[in-house]
RNA sequence: GGGCCGUUAACUCAGUUGGUAGAGUAUCUGCCUUUUAAGCAGAGAGUCGCAAGUUCGAGUCUUGCACGGCCCA
């Protein structure tokens, strides 16, 4: 308390967080508690609306019953012997009556002395007023939690993208759709465990702290355990674990968790985001396409309620059966509008690459450069959902040689809104073949490419042992949510995006 | 890493040709018993992102830096 008065004695304070201080000297002068917790609840504000939405003025009067409510005031408005607030709780808002001849003259002037943002308990019954506005007519309210900061306009909200950023318990308070996009990417994540559940999937936990990063061609971050005196990364994925774990005899297993990427910053990438990975022992790339599209339309129909999904002014239908699959170079050739000819032939494939002003360093493998053809051309065009399948043998190091065609991997991306969703092969399961690939990129990253992976001798004994054969898939969580929220920058769907360290006594 | 844009009161934003800071919301005071972006009358509130430069004079012009956004790599 003398603390409190010292505090709000000081000059520097903005005037607002100032005379909230008085106030709650004030309040403490007159015995109330400025943060009790001795107050419970009985029902929530849905409950009510859900409940009483539909009676009239004279059924809401038969009701005849108290309701105990709590939650944050987010509007005030006051003519004196009465107010009008609005409480805001968990499951949405409704509007409080709050009259001096119902609270009685000393309970109705200290609860005067609310500001918009405190966090208040109200008990009463239900009426409507002339508006026709269903709200609560306080017969008793208490004060729980002293806000001492002023909320962001009441009818702007908050814009500044920077403050909702590093201020996100802000931002969920007062704009309604940052909180709803938040509760669908729960439900996502939760749509996924109960459909992989109950396909006899096994989630588990691998290890997000590791010596030998792999599973992934990025550049990992590194941090070191004292106690071992050891060099350490967070991984980049959970793959080569997973793996372990279909040797070890598990069949069907998944994951969804952080992964980190020494990368940049986009409104495509977070350093840390979250994937699922699953690996299914006995079944192939081609079945996982099967599985692919069952799974996202069910998960779309439990997050956002239906498989037609609006974004950036468009609808992609995500309903089974409409999923397009078209191999790589077809798509390269009737998508992309690049001929075989073209395509086939590294100098023309070159040349093209660098009229589309992307970067040809000259030493780069042909599918290297089909890639960036296929990203700048075919790519942005995939709007509905397409399966990419049959991949080029040199940009998929970890995936397994079509049978039939050694150039080509058994492995398909997924696309949708002209954004890669998933990737999914055949894994390799030949320890011989396995060991040649990380010797090439050991060579790789000897030659500086810090991109380049590992030698994971433990991986290679676990493939010694015998891996069934298998097929997985990773789908970015991040991207999926943006897609079913419309969410332009995937700052939008990650509570806390990484950001810069604010400037200390920026104000703000 | 490069280009463009932004940063003015707690929030949302104006600010002319360089002449010394404005509005609405919020806050405070007064009035007000059915409002809902309540209303009416009045008041207070600013390191104009930071630093340097040009100038008699800089929110405004120049340069550098910081943070953010969008696009590109």
């Amino acid at each position: 308390m003398p603390m409190l008065k010292a505090l709000a004695a000081r000059e520097e304070l903005n005037e607002v967080i100032k005379t909230r201080l008085e106030k709650a000297c004030t309040l403490l002068d007159a015995e109330v508690p400025l943060f009790p917790n001795d107050f419970r609840k009985d029902t929530d504000v849905s409950a009510l609306i859900n409940g009483f939405a539909d009676l009239d003025a004279q059924a809401l009067e038969a009701v005849d019953r108290e309701f105990v409510l709590a939650g944050r005031v987010v509007a005030f408005r006051s003519f004196g012997k009465v107010t009008f607030f609005h409480l805001q709780d968990r499951t949405g808002r409704i509007q409080v009556y709050a009259a001096r001849e119902d609270l009685g003259q000393e309970p109705y002037s200290l609860f005067k002395k609310t500001d918009i943002g405190d966090i208040v308990g109200v008990a009463g019954g239900l009426f409507r007023t002339k508006t026709g506005e269903l709200t609560v007519k306080a017969g008793r309210f208490r004060l729980l939690t002293k806000s001492m900061r002023p909320l962001p306009e009441k009818y702007h909200g908050l814009k500044d993208v920077e403050t909702r950023y590093r201020q996100r318990y802000v931002d969920l308070i007062v704009t309604p759709r940052t909180a709803e996009i938040f509760r669908i990417r729960t439900r996502v994540v939760s749509a996924m465990r109960g459909f992989l559940d109950s396909k006899g999937y096994v989630e588990v936990e691998t290890p997000m702290m590791q010596a030998v990063p792999g599973g992934a061609t990025a550049k990992p971050f590194e941090t070191h355990h004292n106690a071992l005196d050891m060099k350490l990364y967070l991984r980049i994925a959970p793959e080569l674990y997973l793996k372990r774990l279909l040797v070890g005899g598990f069949e069907r297993v998944y994951e969804i968790n952080r992964n980190f990427r020494n990368e940049g910053i986009s409104t495509q990438h977070n350093p840390e985001f979250t994937m699922l990975e699953f690996y299914c022992a006995y079944a192939d790339y081609a079945e996982l396409m099967d599985l692919t599209e069952e799974m996202l339309s069910q998960v779309a129909i439990e997050a956002v309620g239906s498989t037609a999904v609006p974004c950036q002014g468009r609808t992609i239908e995500l309903a089974p059966g409409t999923w397009k699959r078209l191999a790589f170079f077809e798509a390269l050739e009737r998508v992309g509008g690049v001929s075989p000819e073209v395509f086939r032939d590294y100098e023309r494939c070159a040349a093209l690459v660098k009229k589309l002003g992307e970067k040809v360093l000259g030493n780069e493998k042909l599918g290297k450069l089909q890639a960036k053809l296929f990203d700048v051309l075919v790519e942005p065009e995939l709007v509905q959902p397409h399966f990419i399948y049959h991949y080029p043998t040199d940009i998929s190091p970890l995936a397994r040689r079509n049978e039939k065609d050694p150039e080509i991997t058994d492995r398909f991306e997924l696309f949708i809104a002209g954004r890669e969703m998933a990737n999914a092969f055949s894994e390799l399961n030949d320890p011989v073949d396995q060991r040649c690939r990380f010797e090439d990129q050991v060579r790789e990253k000897e030659a500086g490419d810090d991109e380049a992976q590992f030698m994971d001798e433990d991986y290679v004994r676990a493939l010694e042992y015998g891996m069934p054969p298998a097929a997985g898939e990773g789908v970015g969580i991040d991207r999926l949510v943006m897609l079913l929220t419309d969410s332009p920058s995937i700052r939008e769907v990650i509570l806390f995006p990484l950001l810069r360290p604010e400037i200390s006594g920026s104000g703000k």
